[in-house]
RNA sequence: GGCGACGUACCCAAAUGGCUAAGGGAAGGGUUUGCAAAACCCUCAUUCACCGGUUCGAAUCCGGUCGUCGCCUCCA
């Protein structure tokens, strides 16, 4: 089998063969630390994570680097021309970020690295550039990138844009001003004097970097300057990921990027989530109604090339989602874990389910399907539950293929805590009492352990203990 | 104006030329159970925004119409 992308480069789904055998060079952009990330910012991280993870479950050996970028326009607003002021505050949203990320068990990156300590890498490619020529400076000092020097640029990479037709100059910013074409960007920034003491002082002059060339440097500095997939949200397509294109593949002329992956964007109740509106969604305001593993549920399951509506309802749903799941591993582990549930079985053994599961991923990450083979996976197993045909190894199998798919899927805890033997001292209590048919008692003993965090299920070999969630 | 995506049941959401249009949720009915919870079974789109066309055959391809949305130098 093979993984099928789309990349926005061919607009096509195409085979995924990395460059070099089964190592994977992944490159995804990371936030600008300049206030909370909010909920549409982890959609893309988290359907980062799923292909990363796909891409492990597969045995491909992935190293995935994501950018902080800790200095650009709007956090250098934001600590009014103040460097210290700078550090504090980009270290103390990058660290919530990071949070958000553990929360939802994103798995970390191999390197975060922050745009202010690449300062080298960027200002030696920027030298590069204009050794060959791309690169020229303004009036000001500040470097810009020609387009005209690269003639593909906006025509044959992600976007299929005229440069002559585009709507230039309807919002150029004030420190654009003396660009030679309207639609250079630029690369080094000459000091300003709002950028108080946020500067650094190079060989290209006393200023600091542009926002796209940190990606290229640091991807070059960790990946090499060639890398197998690069993702981000479809706003980067452009321009961030056409410059980046540009610039890379000029400074090293070779092919920059294989596969180009982006995710639609999330809106939530219907709507653009946006200052003006005041609908921003954090993370943390999510936190207090729904668990992490239902929010992640809830972002990964529509395909990440389809606009997201993230609702109350659908939040509410992924909960019930999740509590379906983890009840359903709960009690296949007491099944595995007890005793009376030895014996002969008439019933088939467990489907691998996980090949459809597989298979479905494998058309760009359909996750709908392979959702559905793990709603089939546990269906087939609660009917040999529910008929008293299955063991402890049949429990154990379906346990296998649950952790298969919870490789990839990550909602569900890596493992289960035990349960105290007391719990299952006051079951055989009230085994007794029902043997008796002392209801009362059987009753009160099973409202104690629910107080103790515990629902009971009977089954036709026995009852079995569930945390409650 | 240019580039692009989408419109499938009450809701969410797959299937992209061919067997009965996945799966989940909600709803109704039932089985099981001392009761409960959970689970399981049944029902829930002769039809895929609309109109034409291509084809033996279309939700899927082509043309048009209507509607929603994204991008066109801040953005995940």
């Amino acid at each position: 089998m093979t993984l099928k992308l789309y990349n926005t480069l061919s607009r096509k789904k195409e085979e995924f063969v990395p460059l070099q055998d089964k190592k994977v060079k992944m490159y995804a952009c990371g936030p600008t630390v300049y206030s909370y990330p909010h909920i549409g910012n982890y959609r893309a991280y988290v359907f980062e994570d799923l292909l990363r993870r796909y891409l492990e479950y597969k045995d491909y050996d992935v190293t995935l680097i994501m950018n902080i970028t800790d200095v650009d326009d709007k956090t250098i607003k934001a600590s009014d021309g103040d460097k210290s002021k700078l550090l504090s505050i980009t270290r103390r949203y990058e660290k919530a970020f990071k949070k958000g990320l553990s929360v939802l068990n994103v798995k970390n990156a191999d390197e975060y690295p922050r745009a202010t300590e690449t300062i080298d890498e960027m200002v030696e490619l920027i030298e590069e550039l204009l050794k060959k020529k791309y690169a020229y400076k303004a009036e000001d000092g500040s470097l810009y990138f020609s387009i005209d020097k690269y003639p593909g640029y906006g025509k044959e990479n992600l976007v299929h844009l005229n440069p002559d037709e585009m709507r230039a100059g309807e919002r150029v910013s004030d420190d654009e001003y003396d660009k030679e074409g309207a639609h250079d960007f630029v690369l080094w920034k000459a000091w300003k004097e709002e950028d108080g003491d946020i500067y650094w002082e190079t060989s290209l002059g006393k200023g600091r970097p542009g926002w796209h060339i940190e990606c290229s440097a640091m991807s070059m500095k960790y990946l090499g300057e060639e890398l197998d997939i690069h993702c981000g949200g479809v706003d980067n397509i452009f321009p961030h990921h056409e410059n980046e294109i540009a610039q890379s593949e000029a400074a090293s002329g070779k092919k920059f990027v294989k596969y180009w992956v982006h995710c639609a964007h999330l809106i939530y109740e219907g709507e653009k989530m946006s200052k003006s509106r005041g609908n921003i969604i954090l993370l943390e305001d999510l936190i207090k109604k729904y668990s992490p593993e239902a929010i992640r549920l809830a972002l990964l399951s529509t395909h990440y090339r389809s606009q997201l509506d993230l609702t109350d309802k659908k939040l509410k749903e992924a909960e019930g989602s999740i509590r379906k799941i983890t009840d359903f591993m709960q009690t296949m582990e007491r099944i595995r874990g007890e005793g009376r549930f030895v014996g002969p079985l008439s019933a088939g053994r467990p489907m691998e389910l996980h090949k459809e599961f597989e298979e479905a991923l494998e058309d760009d990450l359909n996750i709908s399907e392979a959702l559905s083979a793990l709603y089939r996976t546990m269906r087939n197993a609660n009917i040999l539950k529910d008929e008293g045909d299955i063991g402890k190894e049949e429990a154990g199998q379906f346990l296998l293929e649950l952790d298969h798919m919870n490789k990839v899927l990550g909602i569900l805890p890596e493992k289960e805590t035990e349960i105290d033997q007391s719990v299952y001292e006051m079951i055989r209590q009230r085994e007794d009492a029902r043997l008796a048919k002392d209801w009362a008692l059987s009753d009160k003993i099973r409202d104690e352990l629910f107080e103790m965090g515990y629902n009971l299920e009977d089954t036709p070999r026995g009852t079995l203990p569930k945390r409650r969630k």
